[in-house]
DNA sequence: CTACGACCTCATGTTGACTTGATGTCAAGG
DNA sequence: CCTTGACATCAAGTCAACATGAGGTCGTAG
């Protein structure tokens, strides 16, 4: 057994992410660096379930400001942050759904090009 | 009448963007100024939805350029197109309600801090 | 001994979607 | 006639989230 540090090679493999992006993610503090051998960061193992966490927070538009209070906050904030942010997901997903029924409705219609057609403003046909 | 066609401030005023950025869209080409008196933009009054709609599409993720390309392809290629951005945005979605789950399952948790949490993660309790 | 691969730092580049600033033009109102 | 406000151009700045490149350090394999 090697340790149950990884290197941030064995962390980047493990979260699909580059090297570079998490050195960043260390940087700005949204992770951290347990220890160094040798100059070498050793991260915790569970750095990969938050880096997960992470890049799930991101892809619905959160940012990693925003995630590393979401994290770390201490003091009970993130709870009302959250609330805020469901809030806004789904209003988010609100919006998602019309434009898909949209998008929808104007692929289905027999326009030749869409600037021309009227579907993605009023919902009569063309 | 003021004659139907509409200045830069009209159209910004109108679809609530900076009259900058108005000036950036007809920059890349999104827009089209129909004419210009003595050097000012006049702009067709359907340029407002048209906006609107990029509005629209940009909240749901898509880029400047791609939406250029959905609005103005007159190949036929935009309904392929549409069609992988319907794809991607039914994905989208479902990775917003689980997001949208895990984030209220956290928020509705003990834990002091989300960290610590491993709610993040998997399903059982902190 | 040397080469290699993985790591390090620090500085700078990239992209998208704008914004900001400097400087200039133009028509209308007082 | 002069000022004002809305418009114009063009260059450069901004922000997030990294990527890239130069140059240096390690430990290990051959």
């Amino acid at each position: 057994m090697t340790d149950q540090l990884l290197s941030i090679g064995q962390i980047a493999d493990r979260v699909g992410l580059s090297v570079s992006a998490v050195r960043y993610y260390d940087a700005i503090g949204l992770i951290q660096t347990r220890t160094r051998v040798s100059g070498k960061r050793r991260f915790d193992p569970d750095t990969v379930g938050r880096v997960n966490f992470v890049r799930r927070a991101q892809e619905s538009g959160f940012s990693l400001e925003e995630i590393s209070l979401i994290l770390d906050d201490t003091a009970g904030g993130w709870r009302e942050l959250v609330g805020a942010k469901l809030t806004e997901l789904h209003e988010r997903r609100d919006r998602l759904d019309v434009m898909i029924s949209m998008l929808a409705d104007v692929q289905s219609c027999g326009c030749q090009v869409v600037a021309g057609c009227d579907r993605y403003e009023r919902p009569d046909p063309c």
